[in-house]
DNA sequence: ATGAAAGCGCTAACAT
DNA sequence: ATGTTAGCGCTTTCAT
């Protein structure tokens, strides 16, 4: 009824307990046929750690926790979904497991702290790194192993390995894209400007069109990222000076993008062939929407990946230097532009 | 640096560890002062329970293990996110982390087996239950302790308690809700006939139309679920036979739904005004999308929080009667029809 | 109502 | 190369 034991597989093998975990931890220890049998005994039985014992002796979990934003409906968020992904698979890779929790409403600390006075988990990754974030901070005063996706903006001298995607390359990228098919008048619509990762994308924007010698003069917008925010902002940008009617935009997120086509759709206007539209994050919207939302998409593999690097060097040595990771995200061209 | 244990609360409090321990578990045989004592320093030391060696001691993890599906590009699949999220949000009342695994590549069964193995999780939730899937059985005959989101559609005798949307009621309100509102050539775009939820799912179309005395011949497709199948099969139901033209679209899913809007974006016709499209899923796709695609909403956080339930009595008392949960969605209205 | 003793299954340190 | 000893932090008897 109960899984195997160590000292199962030791009696069955003919050995003492210590031997068959050297067995499985540190085979080079053994002889070639002790390491045949013990492992033979293994096999037949099934054997396999119990894991809150090796936990409680080597004080670890092999658990890396992972905060769950809630789920914001009405936009077009397929980031979290994705990289919760990859990080389950590259955890995998590494031998972790990945425990998921969820925000506490009134304090947004408090599930990092019980995993962390629990022992429940080795580290954590920390995905919500916007201004004013208390997460990483405290987490640092607190010496709790963790790396970020995103980067530490408001906090220069952080210590932690990072690693973020590179917003305002994707998005020059994106209008460097539309500049090439032939438009001039490329306007943005972004988020707030207390979003540092909203400016970010939007520098991008302006890199692009200052490098080819473009005004921007009328052709920004920065409102919330919800659909009718996108709406309003395309609908507002296409009446204002009809000399300089916007031919493409360039958006922060899918979601402002399906405003933007949502405005299109009113108006009779087919995007792609009258206005190119262009998205970012490379949602499932922009997947399945007709005719297709070109978008900038972000290397969640990838991201995971040296995430999990920089957690098992963190894990392994303390103190080795840190390092971020600045990564190049790629333009999905579809129907839109 | 290391985290206070019990022995030092129990210093702290001038008493055993045993009394520190039953202050936390069992807190009721305690006296009154005895009791407020051992609580401030509980409370003074930061003490939390190491989790390592109460797990060893409890033979307990206190860990639901979830696998997580691949994402599929490329399809409107917001299920799972929203679902994942009821059920961190659901166990976490109920004192259980949710942990992730991802599936191997050859053996689907092998995350199962190994967490089960090395008892590091108390339990599972199934998610895929669908046709052929070896998972319910197998992990019955494994005892192990599971609960399904998903009728165990092959297993009549299954032992599992389990919580499913009853899709054909969905697909009912969805229908009737068209009819209502004048329509009565009603198609319908749905999965390949070995797909169970996909025929439970039309069965609710066929109820609704034949309910009202309408003929549905000539108004069903069966494709697979992309957008592209849904492109086509209606532009080819919209072409067949001028007669019996359809007016509008139950799908069984929003990708397909999507599809439909395709077709109409394509030649010009105005989903909700010229024809109507109903999707499955409520996804994000449906909320963003213009103008707004009428879909099918899944209760999920109340399966997740029956889920939990069902995993509590399991757990506790593992012969407790069996019992299955049948959910009615809501159907959410929005400009497509 | 509180305390003492034992042991969950494993691995680090040491001995052989 | 293998075995012995000890103990990680907790809870479950059982005794007081």
């Amino acid at each position: 009824m109960t899984p195997p034991t160590l000292a199962d597989v030791a009696e069955r093998a003919g050995v003492s307990r210590q031997t068959v975990s050297n067995a499985v931890n540190n085979p080079d220890l053994l002889r070639a046929d002790t390491l045949e049998r013990v492992q033979q005994a293994i096999d037949e039985l099934g054997y396999l750690p119990n894991r809150a014992a090796r936990n409680l002796r080597t004080r670890t979990s092999q658990l890396i926790g992972l905060r769950l934003s809630p789920v914001l409906e009405g936009t077009a968020t397929a980031v979290m979904d994705r990289f919760v992904h990859a990080l389950v698979w590259t955890s995998k890779e590494a031998g972790y497991h990945v425990l998921l929790f969820s925000q506490d409403e009134e304090d947004p600390l408090q599930g990092y702290d019980d995993l962390l006075r629990s022992t429940a988990v080795d580290a954590f990754v920390v995905t919500d790194t916007y201004l004013g974030n208390p997460q990483a901070a405290w987490l640092r005063r607190r010496r709790a192993p963790f790396v970020s996706f995103g980067r530490p903006w408001d906090d220069p001298d952080a210590k932690h390995p990072w690693v973020d995607v590179d917003g305002a390359a994707g998005t020059e990228e994106a209008t460097r894209h539309l500049l090439d098919r032939g438009h001039e008048l490329v306007a943005w619509i972004g988020w707030r400007k207390d979003s540092w990762i909203g400016e970010d994308r939007r520098s991008g924007w302006l890199r692009a069109m200052h490098g080819r010698g473009l005004s921007t003069t009328g052709l920004a917008s920065r409102v919330e990222d919800t659909v009718s925010s996108g709406r309003d902002a395309s609908a507002h940008l296409l009446d204002a000076d009809p000399a300089r009617r916007p031919t493409a935009f360039v958006c922060a997120s899918d979601t402002l993008a399906m405003g933007v086509l949502g405005t299109l759709a009113t108006r009779g206007l087919y995007p792609g062939r009258d206005i190119a539209v262009v998205g970012f994050d490379d949602s499932q919207v922009a997947q399945v929407v007709h005719p297709g939302l070109t978008s900038v998409r972000q290397p969640l593999e990838e991201a995971a990946r040296l995430l999990v690097v920089g957690l098992e060097s963190l894990l392994s040595a303390p103190l080795s230097p840190v390092e971020g990771r600045l990564l190049t995200p790629s333009l999905v061209v579809r129907g839109s532009s």
